[in-house]
DNA sequence: AGTATACATCGCAATATTACGATTAATTTA
DNA sequence: TAAATTAATCGTAATATTGCGATGTATACT
């Protein structure tokens, strides 16, 4: 098949997983802690900082702003991207919800 | 081509994109939650769970397994599934680290 | 021994992802 | 206006993922 039965699963579960899955790429993650170290925004740069194709960087950044992990404003020819604050805090949120909601237990394995 | 050029990635970007990528799909987010839930262990009940077939369950379980998030242990007929507490703390340090590293800046978008 | 139970694995079909060259669109500079 | 710059999108090839039926394997029950 190949595709995911989402309509199984709650809206947390999904929401969850697309999020993951935006983040879930080393060239990603890359970016990511570029735009963050770049305090300001970044463009082109990312294809000289990463060694991928002008192509592949765009798809990437297109994820993860689909995802609404980072936004980009128009500046000329070039486009400044940034981590939008507001989703990152929410989802900041959500992952130490999930990772917070296991407690180690004695009775198994 | 479709394959993920690792090696122009440092460990740490392939690691955390290792273990998001196992993180990230609704069922096998549920079966987390599920074996969070149940404190003890699981098997076959995920399979009555979720809704999903057997054979695509042991599949899940075997991503979760082999990104080191759970660990099974057999009993019988039955494996025994649980969180690998030590893992589960690693990845959540490393996830608050990487959600840490960003902090908001006024002189962008 | 023979049957039942619980899982893992194989093999397959459908679909998604990754990467890139080529092209397009918009803006800036000469 | 022409050329240059920047980035998005299209099309395509290679590979990965998802899901399942069928089959294999090990232990438990009778």
């Amino acid at each position: 098949m190949g595709i995911t039965k989402s309509e199984i699963f709650n809206r947390q579960q999904n929401r969850l997983a697309t999020v993951l899955k935006a983040l879930a790429h080393p060239a990603r993650i890359a970016i990511l802690q570029h735009i963050i170290k770049a305090e300001a925004c970044i463009c082109n740069d990312l294809v000289e900082e990463l060694g991928l194709a002008q192509a592949t960087i765009s798809q990437h950044l297109r994820e993860l702003k689909n995802a609404g992990i980072i936004k980009g404003s128009i500046e000329g020819t070039r486009v400044c991207y940034c981590i939008d604050e507001k989703v990152w805090v929410q989802i900041s949120n959500e992952f130490s919800g999930f990772f917070a909601s296991f407690t180690p237990v004695k009775n198994c394995c």
